[in-house]
Parts: structure tokens; C-alpha cells; sequence
DNA sequence: AGTGTTTTTGCAAACGTATGCAAGGGGTGC
DNA sequence: GCACCCCTTGCATACGTTTGCAAAAACACT
């Protein structure tokens, strides 16, 4: 009972093939007489629609490529997580590329997933240069960057208001009374890491305060390394706002076990993302809150909007993002 | 430039359809000449073999699929960044399905993933019944379950050694000089679970100790409670070990700023995998570590091997796991 | 140059499904 | 009872590849 077939199927029920093959097509028209009797012999076989073949003849899929480069930040296994479900009850699913964020590696990684024919693709924690973008649009294949945007292109992209959440961090820490302020920036080479830099560090040069900035690679080596180096410079930071809740951790570690400081007497800490980790007693770290929910909504939703009507203009969809107060800052909590 | 096929690359290499698939297809005979002029013609016009027709004549997609029931515990993240990478390098890729441990879900999951037709199937965090694997071997797909076992049936498994290690931890701890022992276990429908419990519980037993035990259910909030229950008992335990790093921590949280006990003068915590996060500085967490790296490569050899030879008999693979002192313990660090 | 052997090549038949087209069937309204 | 229309159904084709088979070409050897 290895293979069965439409064709088996058909010749148990005693109909044609085809109309085993609308009896399995959703809004295809088939009697009731005939629905039961397929059905019938269907479930006696074992028989279910061969989901390769099908693709090959409706050019559809259902498949979705998922191309990230790590998953040691927490927030991008919940995201796939949610991703896969939500995509698993429209009757799409994932296939996982991972990817080093190098040139090569995307290139190489997105033409393997035009072979597979996917319907769409979502990028996470990963780059596209404008080529690549444009090679997809070619392809009519619709591409949706999670978490991360592209310069002027035209992709949709699903992230948070990283611009003016990082200016939202620089006016809390102001108000809190900091005089020093320090930025460990997510990498330079992401829009991500870039947005929550710049809305952070022109929101406080506007206030005339200038800010050294060390770029963490949303790394947590980098980051250690960057802690030690702004702590022993001569003005150590009196807060330091830290690309992602991954570094911020690296860096909490670090003034608390390894240079002694105080957390927030000493120096105060805010991260990006609000991932679990950040609400434990082990850290109970200020963050800025990423709504994974709602960027995973917006981004299946965009993706299936494109998929299902070509044409729709790529969209830039940014989700807001709210400042958690916890026990790295000592700010008034409102 | 929408779709590019075989026959469009053969008319203007000056050659038939076969050759062009021929050339291809790794270890199919083509001379110097033709191979050029085919290779020209596919790169003038951007041609690339479509897999989902080759995955229909040939019965191989080359995809492998994963199930996996949750990606809170870090543990499962990292193994799936691994097992994507190392089955990319051979050609394969990941479809990702979630699936709740319900005896339906799983089973539908199932049943989708066969009408991808998949070559093969990894399940992570979830359990399968004998009659999933039956159906599977009949299909004639490979599965083998990652740190799941499945007691008395044929399916290939890859795990740590659980019995031992719960035994080494109960060996550890007793040496120790700790008197009251207790266990959070891993949840009970898993061969994980029963397996660290009865290698732990089966030792002190021996010991005449006999040992309270709680269902943490792999659950963060399950084992906040279980925590308060231990601590709250006529007589508290002064060592605990919990079913995994996941729960452990939350234990940890627990102990330090719930209860405000001292970790490990009132109380020693073992866990059990030594996720990144169990060596950060705000845990400490000693710990049995699981070799992730070593499960992902059994894993992957086991599968491929039965992808490639079928008839392979199902084999049970254990992999020793040997103790990491950190600071929850206050035995002698060897 | 002729024979035997190996390599290369094209032809055509699959793989399992969806779907346009035309024919069949059943019902409605007069 | 007839014309009309709509819903079903089967036939046949297409999707883009791989692969067995046999013919052709290339090559080796006497």
C-alpha cells in the first residue's frame, strides 16, 4: 500500500479522475452523490492529494521560505514559532534556510528557494541588497522583511518604530536625570540596529548631549567587550541603551558580576525586543517592547494579501512600540 | 522572463530536453561539449532546475520535516539552527511544523507532512504513538525522534543518556552531604521526563531515600508553583533537581527573589541540556549537558543513512552527558 | 579498415494532479 | 411537451522534469 492515487480512487468510487480531483478542489463543482462516494472510497484507501503534484500543476506551493541568520536571540524563535502557526492554519508552512548575513550566503540561499517554488518569502534577522529584491519581484514571488527594512527599496517590510523608539528611550533616560549617556547599537549593517541608534542619538544631540557609540553586532561577546571598554574609559556612562534585549543582558552580566557596578544606582540599562528573559527576576530588564504578536500578524497578513492579489504595492508597515519599565532603570514608573 | 524550463535551455543550447536534464542531474553521462554549451545556454537565459518537478518524477523533495511542539526552551532553538545547517550542506531543508503534545494535533501534523511527501521526518519535543510510527514505516519514511524516546518501538531515537544522568545527578548530589532530596520532573508523557526521574529516584531508592517528585510539565509557570509547594512542605528539601535548564531557572527565580532563599547554602539546584543561558552570570546554573552538537550529527547520520539505504534497521542512540558544576551546587568542583 | 565496446544522445513514457472544453443530465417555466 | 439553462461529468492535455531504451556516435584494438 505504498502509492495511492486520484486514479485508484476513481476507478473504486466508479467515477473519472477528474472528478476525484474536484472532489478534493475546494469550490469545485461536484453532486452530493458524487462528493460521498469518493469520499468513501478516499478514506478507505488512505487516499490524500499529492501535494507535490498539485504544486506542480497550480504553480502554487504552499510554502512559505523562512531565510534568518540566528536564533540564539530569543525573539526570533518565538517569532517563528508564531509565524508557523499562524501560516499552518492557512494552509501555508515554512522551510527553513539559515543564512550568515555575508552577501554570498543570502544570494545563495534565496535562489535554492526559488527552486522550491515557494509562494513567499520571509527574510528575519537577515539583509537584502536591491538586486536581490528586484530578482524576487521577477520572479513574482513576494517577499516581506520581518524586523528588518531596506533603505528606499521596494520590499514590504514589517518592524517596529525603532526611529522613534529609540528617541522615545533618549527622552525617558533624560528625564530620569541621566547626564552621561552611552549606546551599545544593534549591527550598523541593519536598518534595525541603525534606526534605534539614530532616533536615540539625534533626539539627545537635539538636547546638545553628544553620544559614544560601539557597535554590539547583536553579539554578546561584542557587547561584553563594549561594556568593559565604556566603563573604563575616562567618563564612564551613568546609562546605556543597548540595541537588543540579547546584548543587554551580555551587558547587565557584565557591570554586575564582572566590574562590580550597580544596576540602576551606578548605571542604568534599557534593551530593545521584551523578550521573556527580560521579565525574570534575573534581570528584570527596561525595554522597549517589540509586540511580536502583532508584527507576526502584520506580517503574515501582508505576505497573503500579496500572494493572493499580485500587484499590491510593497508596504512599509511599522507597528509601535511601548517602554516597559522594570528594575534597570530608576526612573518614575508610571 | 517569468518561467525558464529545460526544453526552452535545450532549443538554444542546439541540444534535446534529456540532455539538458542530464546535465543536471550529478552522475548521468554528458560529454565535455554538450555540458558547455547546455551550462552557457541555462546561465544566458537564468535557468535552474525546478525541484518540485524533479521532486515529482523522482519521489524526492529533498525535504525534511520537523515537528516540534515549542521553542521556549532555548534548547530547541539552537538544535534546530544546527540540524538546519548541517542538512543544507547535504542538499536538504526544513519544513517546520508546531504541533501541541495533544495525540491529535501530532497527528494531523503527520498526516500533512506525508502529503508533502517528505523524505524524512524529525520530531523534537514530541511524542509519537506506535501507531504514528507504523504509518510512517509504511509510507516508507524515515523518522527519528531527537531527545524523545519511545519505549519498546521500532523508531530511531536520539537522546542523551537520561537514565544515567539522573542517576550521576543523585550520585552528585548525595555525595554532597544533601539529606533531602526533591524533583521537579519533566513532564511525565515524555520518555525525557520519566527517564532523568527514574534514574535519580531509582538511586536514592537504593540509598533508602525516598524522594517527593512534582510534575513540572516542561512548564516555566508549573514549576514556579511546584517551587512554593516543595518550599512551603513540613520539611523543605535542601537539593532539587529539576527536568531541564528551562524549568531550572524558573526555580532559581523562585528560591532568590520569591522566597529569598540561599542558593546553594539553603538549597542546591541541579538542572538538566546546559542552555547558553545556564552558564550566563545571572544563573550559574549547574547542570547535565546535553551535547547538542552531537546529538544534531547522530541525528543527521541516522537519518540520511536511512534515507539512502532503506531497510536500515531503527537504532537507539544514546549520548553520555556528563555534569557541569556551576554555582547552584556546592560540591567539590573537580 | 573493420569489429567490438563504451559513451553519448534523442525519443517517449512516465510522475499525480488540475482544468478547459464539450457533452450529458436534470430541472424549471411556459 | 418543449425550449432553455445550469450543474455535473468525462476526456484529454498540460505542468517540468527524470529515465529506460535503442540508435548513433565515438573510441579502442587488431
Amino acid at each position: 500500500m505504498e502509492k495511492v492515487t486520484s486514479l485508484q480512487v476513481a476507478e473504486r468510487a466508479g467515477v473519472s479522475q477528474s472528478a476525484v480531483s474536484r472532489v478534493f478542489t475546494p469550490g469545485a463543482s461536484a453532486s452530493a452523490k458524487t462528493v460521498e462516494a469518493v469520499k468513501k472510497a478516499a478514506a478507505e484507501l488512505g487516499y490524500r492529494p499529492n501535494r507535490v503534484a498539485r504544486a506542480m500543476i497550480t504553480g502554487k506551493s504552499r510554502i512559505i521560505g523562512l531565510v534568518v541568520a540566528y536564533l540564539d536571540n530569543q525573539f526570533y524563535p518565538l517569532a517563528l514559532q508564531l509565524l508557523s502557526n499562524a501560516l499552518q492554519e492557512q494552509g501555508y508552512h515554512i522551510l527553513v534556510f539559515t543564512a550568515a548575513n555575508s552577501r554570498g550566503e543570502v544570494d545563495e540561499v534565496m535562489q535554492e528557494l526559488l527552486d522550491y517554488q515557494v509562494d513567499g518569502i520571509i527574510t528575519a534577522s537577515v539583509g537584502m541588497t536591491n538586486d536581490l529584491t528586484r530578482r524576487c519581484a521577477d520572479a513574482g514571488i513576494p517577499v516581506v522583511m520581518f524586523n528588518r527594512g531596506q533603505a528606499g527599496a521596494e520590499v514590504t517590510s514589517v518592524t517596529s518604530a525603532n526611529v522613534k523608539g529609540g528617541a522615545a528611550v533618549a527622552e525617558f533616560l533624560h528625564s530620569c536625570g541621566h547626564q552621561r549617556f552611552a549606546h551599545i547599537s544593534g549591527w550598523v549593517g541593519s536598518s534595525t540596529g541603525q534606526d534605534r541608534q539614530a532616533g536615540f542619538c539625534d533626539t539627545l544631540r537635539a538636547k546638545r548631549i553628544d553620544v559614544p557609540v560601539i557597535d554590539g553586532m547583536f553579539d554578546r561577546d561584542t557587547a561584553i567587550a563594549a561594556t568593559r571598554t565604556l566603563m573604563e574609559s575616562a567618563t564612564p556612562p551613568d546609562a546605556i541603551f543597548v540595541g537588543n534585549d540579547h546584548m543587554a543582558f551580555a551587558v547587565l552580566d557584565t557591570l554586575r558580576s564582572d566590574i562590580g557596578a550597580d544596576v540602576p544606582g551606578d548605571v542604568a540599562v534599557v534593551g530593545y525586543d521584551d523578550v521573556p528573559l527580560a521579565a525574570w527576576p534575573a534581570y528584570e530588564l527596561t525595554t522597549m517592547r517589540q509586540p511580536v504578536n502583532r508584527m507576526v500578524e502584520a506580517t503574515v497578513e501582508a505576505l497573503l494579501t500579496r500572494i493572493n492579489t499580485p500587484g499590491t504595492a510593497p508596504k512599509r508597515i511599522e507597528i509601535d512600540s511601548p517602554l516597559i519599565q522594570r528594575g534597570t532603570t530608576k526612573g518614575p514608573r508610571t
